[in-house]
DNA sequence: CTTGAATCTGACATCGATGGCAAGTTCTAC
DNA sequence: GTAGAACTTGCCATCGATGTCAGATTCAAG
């Protein structure tokens, strides 16, 4: 497929994949004219790359994340290096640190959403 | 107290700390001189405010959402109208996708320390 | 071929919170 | 009153992912 079907089929801007691919998050086969073409893998690739960019790693870090990753179709492909480890530590814990703020901050948004409902008393 | 001292002891910079006033997010009474002056009630505000941030949420949306909340100290004050309630909803939802987004990425990466840690095989 | 849609590259803009600097004022302690 | 720390305002810079536009090229269908 070419990038507006990706773009379409993921919900992420061509712009997007682009910059991808220039971040060394995925590559994509040329026709001969230069255009590319993706294969159906990259639909997950996308996403998940989206997701990891939503839980706030860097280009950077996916780009060293992915290959260690054990694709969907394919293998693992590599391990990751004690360095990387200790890095997708950091994040880890930074995650989870979000998800706890996430959790107190909806609490926050229902308290209020509650109140509201409840206009008497 | 003052803004320095604020600054430490929620760990955000003074310079966010001016700008959350200007944002219309906190107030602060002024010394004869024209210094901030904090009571004690300041430090959770911030704090508050800071994970509202990391959730996402825009100053204009913390500032009408601030003044809806039960706060630690005094009473609710205001209660949110349509419209914030509408708005708010829409945060809401946006974060549960964000809690859910983290758990696959803090997932992805576990499974990547984890065969990391386990070179054989 | 021709034509219009799709794609290419490259450059510049944007967003919002925050960092940093500069010049001036106030506070605090001596 | 004086020195130095702390504070004031205001402005410009930054970050990273994404938007957007322009001009050129390619693709697909007639």
């Amino acid at each position: 497929m070419r990038i507006g079907e990706l773009a379409r089929r993921t919900g992420v801007s061509e712009r997007s994949l682009r910059y991808y691919e220039k971040q060394g998050l995925m590559t994509a086969e040329r026709t001969p004219g230069g255009h590319r073409e993706y294969g159906e893998g990259a639909v997950d690739r996308v996403i998940r790359i989206q997701e990891l960019f939503a839980a706030g790693l860097c280009s950077e870090k996916i780009a060293q994340l992915l290959p260690c990753m054990r694709d969907s179709d394919g293998g693992p492909s590599r391990t990751a290096n004690g360095q990387l480890v200790s890095d997708l530590t950091v994040e880890r814990e930074r995650i989870d640190r979000m998800i706890a703020d996430l959790f107190r901050s909806r609490e926050v948004l229902d308290e209020v959403i509650e109140a509201a409902s409840v206009p008497a008393e």
